[in-house]
DNA sequence: TTGAATT
């Protein structure tokens, strides 16, 4: 029955259930059965589990089994579970085929953020076992923050691994840059060992490193999704009905816009910095790679999330907003940030927003810098 | 008076 599929799976790195990337004849085949399908830009991938001998991928745990049960991560968002069926239907005969979506937005879970479209697929698409699920492997994810920038996947495993079988690592990397951000991920074989591992390394610092290191548990990678996309929800009704300031910001010719955001002495234009922002290692206020980055001064010590939201959302594409908060009190520190994805929608917003008067503060607005309050 | 980071 499952033969074929059974041999596409042995093409997979044999020796361990870890995800590994794997481009093969699979994303050949995709590209010939959906290039004539919808695209999209969406962002994203997800995982949905394939098997040809097991009806639910949740249930059993035989090592037969796992060589019969995928897991595909990165797919596109648009996807459909006919298309999936279809796709791993070309190499042998599927059993059971499931995507896995996100139950308040109907995303599809998983990890990654892989732009691309249907014809994409071979940038992204990762094929592999789908590890049997039990108690003893759940929550084994970790979370770990304030890596040293030089820390390659290789000596993070080294760090980690004296505590158990690594399913997968990572690393996260400035998209422009490429430098890492200093915050990881490991996924043991097991929660003990995940425990064991956070007792061990949290708060302590790595060879060499001169700063400690942040281990816990990792979230759920649906969540961040969740809350992404329901704040989306949240701003376009403002976006429709563009409030006072929005049409206040409308008004403002673009030419104006740089002197307003940058000072009269800027050479820079609109679209001469349009034309850089692909290129890495400039330093051009504000733009961190996925958005441009806004320093929001003088929030009240109750602010929160959404009043940026709200302030910000009606000049256009907000993905992130943020108030900083005192660790002990969770009192805002009068300053946040928010991010927006195009350079003239935040370049209006901070021509507008910069001296606005929210409740009896007077609100300071600008591309954020590299400023540190040390040195 | 310029963070945290969640694939």
């Amino acid at each position: 029955m499952a033969v074929r599929l059974c041999d596409v799976a042995s093409l997979l790195r044999s020796g361990s259930w870890a995800a590994e990337p794997w481009t093969g004849q699979v994303i050949a085949a995709m590209e010939t059965q959906l290039s004539n399908g919808p695209t999209c830009n969406n962002t994203s991938n997800g995982p949905s589990t394939i098997s040809n001998n097991c009806s639910s991928p949740v249930e059993s745990g035989s090592i037969e089994d796992s060589k019969t049960n995928l897991i595909v991560n990165y797919l596109p968002q648009n996807m459909t579970q006919e298309e999936l069926k279809s796709l791993f239907g070309s190499i042998g005969e599927i059993e059971s085929c499931k995507l896995v979506r996100d139950k308040i937005t109907a995303a599809l879970l998983g990890h990654g953020a892989s732009p691309g479209t249907l014809t994409d697929l071979h940038l992204s698409l990762q094929v592999s076992y789908a590890r049997p699920s039990s108690a003893s492997i759940r929550d084994a994810n970790l979370y770990v923050s304030g890596l040293p920038k030089t820390m390659t996947q290789k000596e993070l495993e080294q760090l980690f691994s004296q505590y158990g079988r690594i399913i997968t690592s990572r690393i996260l990397v400035d998209q422009v840059t490429g430098v890492s951000r200093g915050v990881g991920f490991i996924r043991f074989d097991r929660r003990i060992e995940a425990e064991e591992a956070i007792k061990g390394l949290n708060c302590q610092k790595p060879p060499g490193a001169t700063e400690p290191i942040t281990v816990k548990f990792a979230n759920n990678p649906s969540q961040k999704t969740s809350q992404a996309l329901l704040s989306q929800l949240y701003q376009s009704p403002n976006r429709r009905y563009p409030g006072p300031l929005a049409q206040q910001a409308q008004r403002f010719r673009l030419d104006n816009l740089l002197n307003m955001a940058y000072g009269v002495k800027s050479r820079f234009s609109p679209m001469a910095i349009d034309g850089v922002t692909s290129l890495a290692g400039i330093n051009i206020p504000g733009h961190a790679g996925t958005g441009w980055c806004i320093f929001v001064y003088n929030l009240a010590p109750d602010a929160d999330e959404s009043i940026l939201w709200q302030m910000f959302g009606p000049f256009g594409a907000v993905t992130n907003v943020k108030v900083i908060r005192d660790f002990n009190t969770s009192k805002c520190k009068g300053f946040g940030f928010v991010t927006m994805t195009n350079y003239d929608e935040a370049a209006v917003a901070i021509a507008s927003l910069n001296g606005y008067r929210l409740g009896d503060r007077v609100l300071q607005v600008s591309f954020k810098t590299n400023k540190t309050h040390k040195a």
